[in-house]
DNA sequence: CGCACTAGACTTTTT
DNA sequence: GTCTAGTGCG
């Protein structure tokens, strides 16, 4: 019954329960579908405890609709299954057993991206160093995923090794995680406690990974720990889609899987039902410039259509309206809006759009930028709850005191938290023993009164109602005028994400039990993991992205535009395997289309305020030219980017072979490769060598100087 | 403390 | 070109 619907492949990957399996799924190859119908195949078909089985994602979307599938495959509830992102997992492990790790305490708190940032900045000022705190951040976080962090000087590495352990200590105080924390604390409690470590252990019978390509190594570490006794891990991955090693994913854990788990059954999924042959093979020509991946033949269901078509525009507002005559075109013959993407490698490729689509009248929406729960609206409203609920966060506290303006600035804030220092009490209690007059002060103490006052009417209040008492309490939106003043669109849409947290509120309500203090509670617990993307996605709208966030998604119509070198690949590439990943981006970009797939890129377009004239995207000249038509609109002068893409070629093949240390590998050599493993070099040609593998991915044609070889 | 002006950045970012 | 963070003055 559940195999009825899945390929040969696909139901083996189903039925291959025991032991470890690795399945690489091509684009659009059925890998949800496969993961979804294996979880219930267990569940229904070996009669496992579906607590037993844990799935983890990289997106609580993901998670989402994992478990809606789940619950359209077999009768069950779906609401408590283990299945969830990395992070939310580690949330759960941890709000069980943080207190074994100290000074860490249940109840601690979330920060997400911009609260770090604030943190850090606020170190700072009380120090002489003149590092970025952006670049600071960025570091940390290196450092904490075992990346490797370079530094300019001595000096500028101290510096970096002293204010990474100022925020450390702050965040433990503070009782603060961040987002790597809740990974590695949770490696830290189970290398801790070997008996909660066995609890999880014995629970989870069968453990799946979704996106394998995009965990880092202290992801794969934990789910190491917690598989390396039933040893019944299955991963999902695509080598090819890899687009995040930037963020610390290791392309590598694939060879490391197999190489930890020696027995590891590899599992193809070639099969591709989402697009034409045409596309497919375009994307297949894209791909096959990257030689060091695990070779995989996207193969179409049969399906035929229209050549990809590639459009050189004078400039890029030629470029602009040929995609609106395009999207004008379609929808006019029946497509929706909706069937539309127009995706590119920046966010700022999307402004020279957005006008052209208003004036055009064509709905879009573009995704990027903040996410809801990052809005300073949302973030605001959510730490007068969590000042309400708990008198003891600080961070919060300090975030909403002077919003609006209550004349409680910096100065005061220092006094204050002398005061509270003194009383050994959070900022806001010891706020009844602060001695000083002004204005400040007095606030601090109505500001008391209020909370107060609503903190005991917390439990007759609708926990929907609580943002409207606080809002009019407040006088919240006083703030929003000081801050935006004449702008009322601004405020509007502000006021409007607030409504929204209202009904996610509202929802969260249903779900959990208690008292309104233990469910708010819970709610804030999680709320900061709980990022939602999926708003407006009833709406008819052409949707634009980046590449990155466009991958997991398909469209009828895809527009791959700015299709420039310097825009894409990006100016800033230094290395063949930075290349290599623009690649996969672009890969994962025409994956994207259903049955329509343009290229776009323009002569001339504006960037930073001047003038650029970028030749076509290398990975144009690359594909192979059959697989796409070119649309010329009227005579126009094709001008001289071929030689600009081979100048530029050459400059990126320079600035490659700079940075490659030069490792003589001769015929005979014993080699390793991260992805295929070890290997024999049997002939070598110039600087491109043949390897012999095991017999899994058997004889490759390398480049002897690729940064995945090592010479053993 | 708050406003106004200026210097600098400007790739991607699942949590 | 545009946004934002930081500085310096009233």
């Amino acid at each position: 019954m559940l195999l009825d619907n899945l390929n040969e492949a696909q139901a083996l990957a189903v039925k291959t329960t025991e032991g470890p399996v690795m399945v690489m799924a091509g684009a659009g190859s059925g890998k949800t579908k496969v993961l979804t119908t294996r979880i219930a195949y267990i569940i229904e078909e070996l009669g496992v405890n579906p607590y037993s089985i844990l799935a983890v994602t990289f997106t609580n979307k993901a998670a989402k609709e994992m478990k809606d599938r789940i619950g359209n495959l077999i009768n069950i509830d779906t609401k408590y299954l283990w299945i969830s992102t990395f992070h939310s997992f580690c949330v759960r492990v941890l709000r069980n057993d943080i207190d074994k790790l100290p000074p860490y305490k249940k109840g601690f708190n979330i920060i997400d991206d911009d609260d770090q940032l604030k943190i850090v900045k606020d170190l700072m000022a009380n120090t002489e160093y003149e590092s970025k705190p952006r670049e600071i951040l960025k570091n940390i976080s290196k450092a904490k995923n075992n990346m490797t962090v370079t530094f300019k000087s001595k000096s500028k590495e101290s510096e970096f090794y002293d204010i990474k352990d100022m925020y450390q200590n702050y965040l433990k105080r503070e009782n603060l995680l961040d987002f790597d924390d809740l990974i590695i604390n949770t490696i830290k409690l189970f290398e801790a406690d070997s008996n909660i470590l066995a609890k999880y252990q014995n629970q989870f019978n069968y453990v799946m990974v979704d996106e394998f390509q995009d965990t880092n190594s202290l992801q794969y570490k934990l789910i190491k720990m917690l598989v390396c006794v039933n040893r019944n891990l299955f991963v999902v991955g695509d080598d090819f889609q890899s687009i995040y090693s930037f963020r610390g994913a290791k392309i590598e854990n694939i060879m490391k899987m197999r190489n930890d788990f020696k027995d590891t059954k590899l599992i193809l999924l070639e099969k591709n039902y989402r697009s034409t042959t045409e596309i497919l093979n375009l994307a297949n020509s894209v791909i096959t410039n990257n030689p060091n991946q695990i070779k995989k033949v996207m193969t179409s269901n049969n399906k035929t259509g229209n050549l990809p078509t590639l459009y050189r525009a004078f400039s890029s507002y030629d470029e602009v309206s040929f995609v609106v005559d395009k999207i004008k075109e379609l929808h006019a013959k029946g497509d929706k809006y909706e069937d539309f993407a127009i995706l590119y490698r920046a966010n700022s490729i999307s402004r020279e759009f957005e006008d052209i689509l208003v004036r055009n009248k064509i709905p879009y929406k573009i995704y990027g930028g903040l996410s809801f729960f990052q809005r300073l609206e949302v973030k605001d409203i959510l730490s007068y709850i969590k000042v309400i609920v708990n008198s003891d966060d600080n961070f919060s506290f300090k975030r909403i005191i002077n919003k609006p303006k209550r004349k409680i600035g910096n100065a005061l804030l220092d006094k204050l938290e002398a005061c509270s220092r003194n009383v050994n009490k959070s900022l806001y209690d010891s706020i009844p023993f602060y001695e000083g007059g002004g204005e400040g002060a007095k606030n601090l103490a109505i500001f008391k009164t209020t909370t107060d006052s609503i903190k005991a009417q917390l439990d007759n209040v609708k926990l929907v109602d609580l943002v409207d008492i606080i809002l009019k309490e407040y006088n919240y939106k006083q703030y929003l005028k000081e801050e935006f003043g004449e702008d009322k669109e601004i405020i509007e849409e502000r006021m409007d994400n607030i409504y929204e947290l209202k009904s996610v509120l509202k929802e969260s309500e249903e779900f959990y039990e208690g008292d309104n203090i233990q469910k708010l509670t819970s709610i804030l617990e999680d709320l900061a993991l709980r990022i939602d993307n999926e708003e407006f996605k009833d709406d008819d709208c052409v949707r634009l992205s980046t590449f990155h966030q466009a991958k997991g998604l398909e469209f009828k119509t895809v527009f791959m535009v700015a299709m420039e070198d310097g825009i894409f690949p990006n100016s800033n590439i230094e290395s063949e395997f930075e290349l290599e990943e623009e690649r996969r981006i672009c890969y994962v970009g025409v994956t994207r289309a259903k049955d329509n797939l343009f290229l776009t890129c323009a002569d001339s377009r504006m960037r930073y305020g001047q003038k650029a004239n970028n030749p076509m995207s290398c990975f144009i000249y690359e594909m192979d030219s059959n697989c796409y038509e070119e649309y010329v609109k009227k005579t126009h002068n094709v001008n001289n980017t071929t030689l600009n893409f081979k100048q530029r070629h050459k400059e990126l093949t320079k600035k490659t072979e700079e940075i490659k240390p030069t490792n003589s590998i001769d015929k005979g050599d014993k080699i390793n490769h991260k992805l295929f493993g070890d290997g024999i070099v049997v002939s070598k040609v110039n600087d491109t060598i043949t390897v012999a593998f095991s017999k899994e991915y058997g004889i490759k044609k390398l480049k002897a100087d690729h940064p995945s070889i090592k010479k053993i």
